[in-house]
RNA sequence: GGCGCCAUAGCCAAGUGGUAAGGCAGAGGUCUGCAAAACCUCCACCGUCGGUCCGACUCCGACUGGCGCCUCCA
């Protein structure tokens, strides 16, 4: 039994292997802070959220590294835009993404690093690159020599002469002081009026790739296990930061590489260039966080997925589904409590770290969610004191909670989380909830009379509105179809 | 133009060289004043054409159809 994860440096799922036993370092490409976050982000970082879950909970003791790119052209020119200062206009949008992800569910890295607060990390390593020969100054620029790295667009697998022949096509050469057009920039001198630091070649700032060399060796060492990110990033992102770190040091620095796969919209890749990106805020305005965040998990991380309002609703009934699964049980054993049966949980783990080894295969792991949740109803249905009613429930319940802590579903509390979804959907039907609960006093009356012709007639009409009633021995529960 | 990915039931989506998880929708049941919810049962031979193999949906090739990267992007 091992973990295998598909590494797209090899291209091939191969045994995960850790530097150093028990141990884990990885770092995930973070977001430029310039705008609000999207389903994009919420996906990737949803991903590796629970990568890092099932990994610590598989027992690796995990060292994540999760930055924030807070100094670039796009923030630049967007704080210029707004007359707000680049820390005010970062520093917004760093809370907003802290708020995005705690609302999915994502917790915080164990080290966010800023590039800015990383400058002389970040010059020092320019430096030794330029010491070691991969890398040269002109006018105030840093670029690096891609022509003395050998192995360079191995991660990407790419050919030089391909690449210059569509490139050329429509990139005119604006930087005709780079020895090599596809050398790229290590350190920008500055234009007037940006921010900018002190360094051996001028003021200025970092290129876009080298913080991240920086950054993940200051915290994870010259050489790390996992490094991450959106599939997008593989070229040029991550192809050069591979470049510069082995510059530095001379190593291969990561060992495994991870992306996942893109968000479409209309089967379409999502993105801010496309102008039909959707953020996460507006999402889960509409739909519950934790929705989303199943509707993430219902595709393998590396496939694309399509995102649509339909399967995002879809995958709402089933969060709403499990919860009130999880409410009725928890309800049972207040009344009659019970130990769960530890062989059955212990196989029921087993099931789970077969299928989440294998390349942490989420969607294989929703049907365990579903097949355990459907036996937990079932038991829940057992009629009178049937002695194994009580264990089966508690059984149930504990390996549906254990599967659900590590997907990062099901922990919440179930009443909370049901009435958040009415709210949704009542939102997103243009429904009043008093209006509703007018009618359904009004049905419940009736029934108490005796009376089903009004009692029919008033769940047509709440029927007409999408208003599901449940009538049950505790009373009548309603909710959005 | 270069490189690469994908193609599984009405829809979404896992997966294995030896006759295909799960979810939604649909059909039939149990339950119910009627319903709903829940549960039970049913519902695919895996894009096309070749090849390898005792045997392929799973391996190889071709084709067709989608998509992505090569430019900021998770």
């Amino acid at each position: 039994m091992s973990l295998k994860v598909f590494n797209t440096f090899t291209r091939t799922k191969e045994p995960f292997e850790t530097l150093e036993p028990g141990k884990v370092r990885m770092y995930v490409c973070g977001v430029t802070v310039y705008d609000r976050c999207h389903i994009g982000h919420a996906r990737a970082y949803v991903a590796f959220d629970v990568i890092l879950r099932y990994l610590r909970w598989r027992g690796y003791d995990v060292t994540y590294v999760r930055n924030f790119t807070d100094v670039d052209d796009k923030i630049i020119r967007r704080s210029n835009e707004a007359g707000v200062p680049v820390t005010e206009l970062t520093d917004t949008f760093i809370a907003a993404f802290h708020e995005d992800m705690a609302a999915l569910g994502v917790g915080r890295a164990d080290v966010e690093p800023r590039v800015t607060e990383h400058m002389p990390e970040i010059i020092s390593m320019v430096q030794t690159i330029i010491d070691r020969g991969h890398g040269y100054e002109a006018s105030g620029d840093v670029y690096f020599d891609i022509s003395s790295f050998p192995g360079y667009l191995k991660l990407s697998g790419r050919k030089l002469d391909d690449m210059q022949a569509g490139a050329s096509e429509r990139v005119d050469p604006q930087e005709p002081q780079k020895r090599h057009p596809m050398d790229f920039a290590l350190w920008k001198a500055a234009k007037p009026g940006e921010p900018a630091w002190d360094s051996p070649w001028g003021p200025g700032r970092p290129g876009w790739h080298i913080e991240c060399s920086a950054m993940s060796s200051k915290y994870l060492g010259e050489v790390f296990d996992m490094h991450g990110g959106g599939m997008d990033l593989i070229f040029p992102h991550h192809e050069n930061e591979r470049a510069q770190s082995w510059a530095a040091t001379g190593k291969e620095f990561v060992r495994t590489w991870v992306h996942n796969g893109f968000v479409n919209v209309d089967s379409e890749k999502m993105s801010k260039s496309l102008g039909n990106f959707f953020a996460i805020r507006d999402v889960i305005a509409r739909f519950h966080p934790e929705s989303l965040r199943y509707f993430l998990l219902t595709t393998h991380y590396r496939s694309p997925i399509n995102f649509t309002d339909s399967a995002v609703g879809e995958a709402e009934n089933r969060v709403e589904y499990l919860y009130e699964t999880i409410q009725t049980a928890c309800d049972y054993l207040a009344r009659t409590p019970a130990q769960a049966d530890e062989p059955e949980v212990e196989a029921a783990r087993e099931r789970f770290v077969l299928t989440m080894d294998d390349d942490f295969n989420t969607a294989a792991a929703l049907a365990l969610v579903a097949d355990t949740s459907r036996r937990l109803n079932d038991v829940l249905m057992m009629k009178g004191k049937a002695p194994d009613k009580a264990v089966g429930v508690a059984t149930a319940l504990r390996i549906l909670q254990n599967l659900g802590a590590v997907l990062g579903l099901c922990g919440q509390e179930p009443a909370v989380i049901l009435a958040g979804i009415r709210d949704c959907k009542l939102l997103r039907n243009g429904l009043d909830r008093g209006l509703i609960e007018t009618l359904v006093a009004d049905r419940v009356a009736a029934r108490v009379a005796k009376d089903f012709v009004r009692a029919d007639v008033l769940r047509g009409e709440l029927s007409g509105m999408g208003v599901v009633l449940m009538d049950g021995p505790e009373g009548t529960r309603w909710k959005i179809a």
